[in-house]
DNA sequence: TCGTTGCATTGATCCATATCAAGTCGAAAA
DNA sequence: TTTTCGACTTGATATGGATCAATGCAACGA
């Protein structure tokens, strides 16, 4: 099976084609993706249908508004979950990261757009083969319902940020998340946190402004709860999270 | 089958008692709420199971962070589901109305507390009967990831609405919002929006203070997009709703 | 090396919304 | 009817974050 044969490859060049790197069981996100929840049996289906591509930064692989008919699994890079209001506002409503997905049974049209944030590795599977596979796994079903739940709460939880928090507050919420999501490197008790996006994309996730984004970081690097603040991460200091309630 | 034996009593009583109202062929939100998806011998299976009863003023049915292991349809009245800071501060995340259901398989602990905003009339299945229905009707789960995505839908449109809209556009919004779910009644081409929930509670679903929202009610009158503000219900005017894009 | 270019930071000022403080209104109790 | 009380509105002022305008700074190509 090639690579890209199942793709519509209009723009962007798959530089897996040559190698059979697409066998789930050489995945490095198997553990912690969706593929975890699936047994022996249905990787080898998802195997055969399965297909894998890269999608180039900046490139959309979902659009707001319209129809989508497929499942994408994150296998590497980070994307970006926008949705604009009709003179032009932005909001960013997610980041999605290694071993996430996307495209579960979207009422047929996108809730929103997503983007690549760098190059992106990404698998891809049509709705109608997960119906199929449903028929011999039935459980299949619930655990796309639970981790659409987790996809929810999540939301929930933006929600209270966007609704509640003050402009430090959502900063540090954001580090947690992607702490959490990312898994910052611990070197002598501070966690360095990799940032895959630009200012401008954080800011409009966190209903804030760029300048008022910049601000804050400078402002808890001059509180001492961060440690360093660069373009692409930010370390925090040890003590610093511990002594806040984790808002 | 008696209307209470398979439920909880302990605080509000329920008025139903004596009457075998919770028939589901009598019940008259079985065409809008998500019953409408099942077929004749599904509902008799839900009649069998199904538990209908008053939840009164302010009860709640489901509580942030508690395990909750059933489904509510929401037969009648209004509910509001909040989030808390560990400070006290609230966000509403949304209000459900006749027709709404909550509890779809909240991987165990619910994302809100669920609390009636009059007195209202619920159904409640345990969600061991989705999944033994689902055995006999196996696109039942598709239905229900369907209804997960719209709330999921909902959650991103709220999303957008407090991180990128000023307070005239979330209070129109949200007008919009009741209008859809409610429907207002149309007079002389103005719509009368019902308001089920205090001024508090719209604020706290709006990211505004409640004076914040009192004077923008002032301001879209002033302005003639409201035709009439009153305690319980909001007039829009005809013309006024056209004039803008639908943001 | 030097521009150039694209982000990011910082500064000065403004404004939408918050905050604090009275009022007003209407429904239910006395 | 009057009283009372809770819910809403309105006013005066404060402020967090937005806006407008430089400035800094690292990566890249010439």
């Amino acid at each position: 099976m090639s690579v890209t044969s199942p793709f519509d490859t209009s723009g962007g060049d798959c530089r897996l084609s040559n190698v059979k790197v697409n066998s789930c069981s050489l995945c490095d996100v198997r553990s912690s993706s969706i593929c975890r929840d699936l047994s022996l049996s249905e990787l080898a289906q998802v195997d055969a249908v399965m297909a894998r591509r890269v999608v180039p930064k900046g490139r959309a692989i979902m659009s707001e508004g319209e129809p989508n008919d497929h499942l994408f699994v994150l296998v590497r890079g980070s994307m970006r979950l926008t949705k604009y209001l009709e003179d032009g506002r932005r909001q960013v409503t997610g980041f999605l990261f290694k071993g996430d997905f996307i495209g579960v049974r979207t009422t047929k049209s996108s809730a929103y757009t997503a983007e690549a944030l760098d190059d992106c590795h990404v698998c891809r599977f049509p709705h109608r083969f997960l119906d199929e596979a449903a028929k011999t796994s039935p459980d299949l079903k619930d655990r796309l319902i639970a981790r659409s739940q987790t996809e929810y709460h999540k939301a929930q939880d933006h929600i209270v940020l966007l609704g509640k928090k003050t402009a430090e507050e959502r900063v540090l919420s954001f580090l947690d998340l992607l702490e959490g999501a990312v898994g910052g490197q611990r070197a002598d008790g501070d966690r360095e946190i990799p940032l895959a996006m630009p200012r401008q994309d954080i800011a409009d996730y966190l209903g804030l402004r760029l300048e008022t984004l910049s601000r804050t970081f400078s402002l808890l690097r001059k509180k001492g709860l961060l440690k360093e603040v660069s373009r692409n991460s930010v370390t925090r200091s040890d003590e610093a999270s511990a002594r806040l309630p984790s808002i």
